[in-house]
Formats: structure tokens, C-alpha cells, sequence
RNA sequence: GCGAAAGUGGCGGAACUGGCAGACGCGCUGGACUUAGGAUCCAGUAGGUUUUUCCUGUAGGGGUUCAAAUCCCCUCUUUCGCACCA
């Protein structure tokens, strides 16, 4: 907690007591809390023609406590949520539980409970704790992914999605974590670890259940229905999808004619094929080994390829190894015969999983090629330096001109390329096609905490997909969490065992359970319509809420859980569930909050616990520090002095509105014309642009540019204005209106950021409305100009004078004041003036010569 | 290695389309009120200087312009993403 200083635990010395700064936010936060929720302002209806904001944050996972991560992600959320309040939309802002996974199971397993009980205990404990902040949260449409509500529609979904042909199971060498006794997709593998407890990721072959979101990679890339993406994380995501163009190329296989198929990106390069490259993981590859068990050699090289860690295995900088498979296959452009060999460096799931070594211009098949003194073919010449194969060091991979290339020879690389292509497509050697780096989906999940697969394996009937009246297919109760080491479904035999709803017959359940992830990439569109119990949502209420205006959370998420979400979206739309193409419009990914320049963690004991913060300066002061530190998407610095900033701030608020209460409820009674403003003398005129001005600037910095820092500086810098009235009470008429007007402006200001004082403020000047319904701050243009204008003077760029003119002033007087201020008529001595250049409102440049 | 973003006081950060660099806050310095200060109020706070008067300054170097933190080129540093993708 505050371990460097202790300043503030002598604030509750009650010694010290009397001297300390104080406004009563203890009283203020929870009665506005409780009025809020009485009035059920956060629960919107659908109101036909109303026009609709739905504000989404990213839910979390139940851990029971409340993170100052979560704090500062979902101030942001509700300041969103309250500037939209007040513009008069039916804003909708829900909350809920990402509460399956395995941090749930372990969590019970640490605490010798079961998950079920351990996950609401941390649920009701966490309501709690977003409450105390404050946040315009729709509790009415909670949901949490581990109640079977929930999960009855993720099962009905996965049935969709079988149905429509995009399930199918696999057996293939899975990243396995053996901590997590699960397997992992590609994308939660961080450089060879498990993307949670960064345990060590090995290969296991096992059977998985797969979507197939690569049917959807072609329009996961078009990002043009977005209105408004980090361009971060719209590279990051076409960069995962990965798309090349290239071309599919059949080999035939010298021994029986069969083809084995290439994908490659330089057809340009065909004639240069010295070898052929295969995974040991390759089909043809494992056909040879069940065929010839004498081989050792070759067993023992794919055995040792296979079992080694991922990480290893596929680091750019792995040796590169191999072994001649003693068979060959025939190039189709020129019949040239081509060694197989059986390599480490080739992916099985990527293109076609073979690769046509082309060693003269690839630089990893070059490297093969020198270790195992495989021939080199030179089929591209560099323009520049003649290539000889004898003295290469590296791949040449640039264009250049077709050599020992038949029919191509001197045409330019590029453009054999495209002809190259032609002509296998001509002679049927294959395709045109692409690739995509993208897998598809390994959804299985070999744990207990996850929404069960709706499926039954019946010996007869084979993969039975439970039928809609039996679902949702509940989790088992009795099961011993963490005494498994295998699947834990398989130890609860009432369960496992069931009839075959085809025919009747003994079967068994499917024991995986589903990735969370699956349960997250479609919750949004749950929350129009939650507590739907015959469909997953009604498409007519989703058709008002979707889809998501703002979408909010980590950048971590910018390709697995938003590339998921955008998945499941589209597919959902594809059955006309939903209307939207893309299920958030605009993302916000917002920064982390870091203490002494690191993330904070338990183990670095950096933690600073929001409730602690909350009980001694009150939420409205924590959203404030969150909100003014940086901007929303930019990572904030935790500062105990900032933390002490803004409940000073606060403060400053409070004694000028409660100190000047019944001035302010005078001057907001009194009407006054026009005139009476602009007779105002000087310092009451300066307060009433200076209120105009900052209204200006919170509407722009807040509504237009999402940049609540400056908007809450705009207010700061008003209140100093506000300040320095030095005798409100004294005031009287005109001034005295224009003085209540200024600080009636600041509650409406300081709403989104810190609503309880907001409130309490506004009540207080007499209002009876809440500040939602009275709407935005509004500003004239008549109080943006001043009376007079600073003009800046510049010679040759540099500051040389100012001047005060009226805003109309004709451009050619106004030159001719710049030249005659003083200063600049000391400065252009012995200088011609060549150019006088004005920008408005601003300044006058004039450009001189030395003459 | 490839790709992207960023670099501004002691600190967090402003400066939106090129137009007074350092808004606002923190911290610091001095003062006021005080038994006291961790409250509050006032003044100051980029560096230098001849301290109302000019010079230098937005990672470094060049360029475009009347005018550059902002645009262009090169270099350096940091962060992030990807990393045998054929």
C-alpha cells in the first residue's frame, strides 16, 4: 500500500484531526449509490426511436477482488456512460462474470472448496466493490458464463455452429501444458509458455474439437466497418491472420503417381527445386513409417523432431536438420527427380504443410541445402553481380532475370511469376490460391470448469449431438476438484454415462470443455436480452442494442478474445441472429496502471488496493487521479501525490460551492438581459468567457477527443477562475448571476469523473433533477471572443511584440499596428520587410531581410 | 531479423488542421495565517543571462517554411507486436 509514505494514516490520528481537509464523501457516495439505483437509471428499456449508446467493458474474471486496473478500465466505461446519459441517449452500460477457466478451478483447489461456491462468494464480494465505486452499471443484466443459463446458449451456439459445418474434431499434435493439465491454442502460447501460469508448452497428440473461424479469415481482414480501431491493433490482427498470395503446386511421387501438394509464394522460382521438405508430423511421412518399422533411422529422427518443445523447435535461430526419406518425386514443369527429405523446419499446419525447396532463393532451404550438399539451382540471376552457386553465401531472394528456366529464361522475375502460374493452372499442376497464418479454433479443454460440450459418442451412431430439449448439459456437482489427473468429467460416471439420444443404445458424454474464450465472443449480444430462457437473445432486442457503440479492455486482448468475438459475431449474423457485421464499432484499449514504472503484481508487492483508497479520499477522488493522470488509452503512474491532487481538487470544489451557497442559489434566480452582461465590468466579463471558454473546451475534450485528462484540466483551470472572485457573496445583479453560473457550470462538468459530488453540489445549489436529465453544459459563441484580441507579433519567427486589437479589425490596419510596436520597429532596423503574413485571431509573421 | 508506435521541465502530462512550447496537476522554493502543519491562501518555478531583455531549448544531426514538438531525410534510444509462415 502507501509503504513510502505515511503521511495519510496520521490523517485518522484523531490529534490531528480538526486541521485536515475534509469534504464528507463518506455520507455523499453511498446516499447518491442508493438514490441511483432506487431510480434504476442504469437500466434502460428499449424506447423505439430513442436513440441507443451501448457502452461495453470488458468483463472480468471473478478473482473477489477489486483491481486498481479494473477501477481505472471501468472509470472510463462510465464516464463514457454518463457523457451519453446526459446527451440524451438510452445508454446501456452492462456488467458481468467471465467466471469459467481454470483460475476458478484453482482457486478452489487452494482454498478446498468447489468452484461453483468459491466463484459467487467472489462474485457477491466484487458487486459489492464496484458499487463503491460508483459505477452506472445495469445490474439487471448480469451474467456470469459458469451459470447454466449462460452456458445453456454457448451449447446451443456450438450446435449452430456443428450444423453449419464449422466443428469438426482432429487428432493432431496439440500445445499441452502439463501445470494446466490442458491443452492451448496457438494464440495462448507466449514464446513457447502457457500464456497463464508461463509453464513450459510440450507436444501431445490428442483428438480436439476445432472451429473453423479460417472460413472466416478472408472477412475477419476487412476492418472497414470499424469506425473507430487503434490502427495497433487492427495491424496486429491482420498480421495474425496473415494472408499470403501465392500458388498451390501438385508433385507427383516417382513411386506411385500420387501428388504431393506444395503451397509457395514464388512460382518465379519452380525450375530452381533441388528438394522437397516435409514435416515428420506429415501424413506421407507417418504412412512411411507405419509402413517400414524397420526404418530406425527415420523413426528415431521424427520421434526426437516431434517430442521436442515448441519453443525450440520452431526459434528462428534452430539448427536445421534433416534426413533423406530415399524416395523422390517428380517436378511437373520441367520432370526434373527431386530427393524428399524430412526436416524440422517445416510446419505441418501451415500452406500445405510440404515445402518446395528452392535453395538457390530461400535462404532456410539454403542453409539445409550446404549442410546436406543437396544441389543448387540458380533460376533467377541477380541483375547486378553474376550468382555463381559455387561461391554463394546466402540465398539470393530479390527479383531479377528467369534463368534455367525452359521457356522463361530472360524474362523479368516478376513477370514470370504471373505466367508461371498461368501455366500450371493451364496444365492442371495446380492453383492459384492463399494462405493464411491463421489455425483454425482448438476449442477443447481437457479441465472441469468450462462449459460442457453438448455432444454424445455413441459406439453405433458415432458423434450425437445432445438434443435442444436436453440442455443445457449441466456441470456434475461431485466432482473432486484437482484429485484428477486426467480428464475430471471421466471420474463421474453418472454423468459420463448416458443413452445415445439416436439409438438409445449405451454412450458416453463428451468430457472436454470448452476454451472460456468461446464463452466471451458472444456475452455482448447476451446482454440484450439476459434472461432470455427459450433463445439465446431475442434478435429484436439485439437489432436495438447492437451493436457495441464503445467497446473497452486491455490490449491483450487485441487478437484472441477480439478476433474470437468478431468470429462468433459474424457467424451470428450469418444465422440472422444479429444485424451488425462487426459487434463493436469503436474500441478503446486502455492502459495499464503501473507502479514505479512496472504492471502491479502480488510478487513485485506493488499492489495498491482501491477500497483502501476509497475509505480514505472516496471514489470520486479515485476516478479523478485514474481519469486526469493520462489519456484513456495510455498507461497511468500510480502517485500517492496525485492520489492527494485530486481530493484537493475536490475540495477546492466543495468550499467554494457549499462556502458561497445561498450567493449562488441568489444569483441563479436573478435573469438578466444582454446588456446587463456586457456592461459587466472587466473581472466579472473575464469569468463569464473564461466559463464559456472551459465549457467549450470540456464538450471538445470529452465528447469529440476522448481525452478526459484535459477535460478535467479545463475544469481545474475554471475552478481557479472561480476562485478568484474574492467576495461572492458581496457581489450583486449582473455579476452576481455571471459568478453563479460559473459554478453552477462545474458539477455539470464534473459529472462523468466524479458523479457523487456532481450530484451533491447540484442539490445543493437547490436543483431537484439529476444531473443525467438536465443534459450537457451548454456554451455561446457570443463569450469565445473577448472584447479585445492578443495578436502575437513575430520577425522572422521570433516573439517581438504583442497587440491588443478588437476581433474586427481590418486586416491592413492591423499590419500596419504590428510594424509600429516598438519592439519591432528596433528589431527591423536595417531590414526590408518582405512578406507580412496575418492568422487570424492569433498572430502577424512579418518576414525581413537584411537589406 | 521484420513490423509498428513513441522520445517535450525534477515528475505525470498539454500544445487538436505547422502559428506565443511547457496548459493542468504533482513536487519544489519563498511568504502569509499559525503552538504546530500534512490544511488553507499568496508569489515563483525549462535552462542561461546584463533578471522587463535578450539568447538557447521538444533524443541527436540535416532540410522545407515567414513560422517546425508538429512535415521530410539520416542517426540514436525505448516500448510493443511478430519471429523458420515457404
Amino acid at each position: 500500500m502507501f509503504n513510502h509514505r505515511s503521511l495519510w494514516h496520521k490523517a485518522l490520528d484523531a490529534s490531528a484531526w480538526r486541521h485536515t481537509m475534509e469534504y464528507p464523501f463518506h455520507k455523499i457516495e453511498p446516499k447518491w449509490q442508493k438514490t441511483w439505483q432506487e431510480r434504476r437509471i442504469f437500466s434502460p428499456q428499449e424506447v423505439p426511436g430513442k436513440p441507443k449508446y451501448y457502452v461495453l467493458s470488458m468483463f472480468p474474471y471473478p478473482s473477489g477482488v477489486l483491481h486498481i486496473g479494473h477501477a481505472s478500465n471501468y472509470a472510463i466505461g462510465d464516464a463514457i456512460s454518463r457523457l451519453k446519459m446526459m446527451q440524451g441517449y438510452a445508454v446501456m452500460q452492462p456488467m458481468g462474470y467471465d467466471s469459467f477457466g481454470m483460475p476458478a478451478e484453482n482457486y478452489a483447489i487452494e482454498h478446498n472448496s468447489h468452484p461453483r461456491i468459491t466463484t459467487e462468494e467472489n462474485i457477491a464480494s466484487m458487486r459489492s466493490q464496484f458499487d463503491s465505486m460508483g459505477f452506472g452499471l445495469d445490474w439487471e443484466r448480469e451474467v456470469s458464463t459458469c451459470r447454466p443459463d449462460y452456458y445453456h446458449w454457448g451449447q446451443y451456439l456450438f450446435k449452430k455452429l456443428y450444423e453449419k459445418g464449422l466443428v469438426y474434431r482432429k487428432r493432431s499434435f496439440q500445445n499441452w501444458c502439463e501445470a494446466c493439465q490442458t491443452v492451448l491454442a496457438n494464440e495462448q502460447v507466449d514464446e513457447g509458455r502457457c500464456w497463464r501460469c508461463h509453464g513450459e508448452v510440450n507436444q501431445k497428440e490428442l483428438e480436439q474439437w476445432y472451429f473453423r473461424i479460417t472460413d472466416y479469415a478472408e472477412e475477419l481482414l476487412d476492418f472497414s466497418k470499424m469506425i473507430d480501431w487503434p490502427e495497433r491493433v487492427i495491424q496486429m490482427q491482420r498480421h495474425w491472420i496473415g494472408k499470403s498470395e501465392g500458388t498451390r503446386i501438385d508433385f507427383p511421387l516417382q513411386e506411385d503417381g500420387s501428388p504431393i501438394s506444395v503451397f509457395t509464394t514464388r512460382p518465379d522460382t519452380v525450375y530452381g527445386v533441388t528438394f522437397m521438405a516435409l514435416p515428420p508430423e506429415h501424413p506421407l511421412v507417418q504412412k512411411w513409417l507405419a509402413e517400414n518399422p524397420q526404418d530406425t533411422a527415420l523413426r528415431a529422427f521424427c520421434d526426437k523432431v516431434i517430442n521436442e518443445d515448441k519453443i525450440s523447435r520452431s526459434a528462428a535461430d534452430t539448427i536445421k536438420e534433416g534426413i533423406f526419406s530415399g524416395r523422390h518425386c517428380i517436378n511437373p514443369l520441367n520432370g526434373s527427380k527431386i530427393q524428399i527429405w524430412i526436416t524440422n523446419y517445416v510446419l505441418m499446419d501451415y500452406g500445405t504443410g510440404a515445402v518446395m525447396a528452392v535453395p538457390a532463393h530461400d535462404q532456410r532451404d539454403f542453409e539445409f541445402a550446404r549442410k546436406y550438399d543437396i544441389p543448387i539451382q540458380v533460376v533467377i540471376q541477380n541483375p547486378e553481380q553474376n550468382l555463381d552457386v559455387a561461391t554463394m553465401e546466402e540465398a539470393y531472394i530479390e527479383p531479377g532475370i528467369m534463368a534455367n528456366s525452359a521457356p522463361f529464361d530472360g524474362m523479368d522475375s516478376e513477370a514470370a511469376k504471373e505466367a508461371i502460374s498461368k501455366l500450371i493452372e493451364e496444365k492442371g499442376y495446380g492453383q492459384v490460391s492463399s494462405s493464411y497464418r491463421l489455425r483454425d479454433w482448438g476449442i477443447s479443454r481437457q479441465r472441469y470448469w468450462g462449459t460442457p460440450i453438448p455432444v454424445i459418442h455413441c459406439p453405433s451412431c458415432g458423434v450425437v449431438l445432445v438434443p435442444d430439449e436436453d440442455l443445457p448439459v449441466e456441470l456434475p456437482e461431485n466432482v473432486q476438484v484437482g484429485k484428477t489427473t486426467s480428464n475430471p468429467l471421466l471420474s463421474v460416471p453418472e454423468w459420463l454415462n448416458v443413452k445415445c439420444p439416436g439409438c438409445g443404445g449405451d454412450a458416453q458424454r463428451e468430457t472436454d470443455t470448452m476454451d472460456t474464450f468461446v464463452d466471451s465472443s458472444w456475452y455482448y449480444a447476451r446482454y440484450a436480452d439476459p434472461h432470455n430462457s427459450t433463445q439465446p437473445f431475442d434478435p429484436a432486442k439485439a437489432s436495438y442494442w447492437m451493436p457495441v457503440d464503445q467497446y473497452i479492455g486491455g490490449i491483450e486482448h487485441a487478437v484472441m478474445h477480439l478476433l474470437y468475438a468478431r468470429f462468433i459475431g459474424k457467424f451470428m449474423r450469418d444465422l440472422g441472429w444479429l444485424e451488425a457485421d462487426e459487434p463493436f464499432q469503436r474500441l478503446l484499449t486502455q492502459g495499464m496502471v503501473l507502479k514505479d514504472g512496472a504492471k502491479m503484481s502480488k510478487s513485485k508487492g506493488n499492489v495498491v488496493d482501491p477500497s483502501y483508497i476509497i475509505q480514505k479520499f472516496g471514489a470520486d477522488t479515485l476516478r479523478v487521479f485514474l481519469l486526469f493522470a493520462s489519456p484513456p488509452d495510455k498507461d497511468v503512474e500510480w502517485s500517492d501525490d496525485g492520489i492527494m491532487g485530486a481530493y484537493r481538487f475536490l475540495n477546492r470544489i466543495w468550499r467554494l460551492i457549499s462556502g458561497n451557497r445561498d450567493a449562488i442559489q441568489r444569483g441563479l434566480q436573478i435573469s438578466v438581459s444582454q446588456q446587463d452582461l456586457e456592461a459587466l465590468d472587466a473581472k466579472d466579463k473575464e469569468l463569464l468567457y473564461s466559463t464559456h471558454q472551459a465549457v467549450k473546451k470540456w464538450l471538445d475534450d470529452s465528447l469529440q477527443r476522448m481525452q478526459y485528462n484535459t477535460a478535467i484540466a479545463a475544469v481545474m483551470e475554471h475552478l481557479n477562475h472561480c476562485t478568484a472572485i474574492k467576495d461572492p457573496s458581496g457581489l450583486e445583479g449582473a455579476a452576481l448571476a455571471t459568478f453563479a453560473s460559473a459554478c453552477r457550470s462545474i458539477p455539470l462538468m464534473l459529472y462523468p469523473f466524479a458523479p457523487h459530488i456532481a450530484e451533491e453540489l447540484w442539490e445543493m445549489m437547490g436543483y431537484t433533477q439529476l444531473l443525467h436529465e438536465v443534459g450537457l453544459p451548454q456554451y455561446e459563441e457570443r463569450w469565445l471572443t473577448r472584447d479585445l484580441i492578443t495578436y502575437v507579433v513575430q520577425v522572422n519567427g521570433k516573439l517581438r511584440g504583442k497587440l491588443e486589437v478588437a476581433p474586427d479589425i481590418d486586416e491592413e490596419e492591423l499590419k500596419t499596428h504590428a510594424l509600429n510596436v516598438e519592439n519591432v520597429q528596433r528589431t527591423l532596423e536595417g531590414f526590408v520587410v518582405k512578406k507580412v503574413i496575418v492568422i487570424p485571431n492569433k498572430m502577424v509573421s512579418i518576414a525581413a531581410a537584411k537589406g
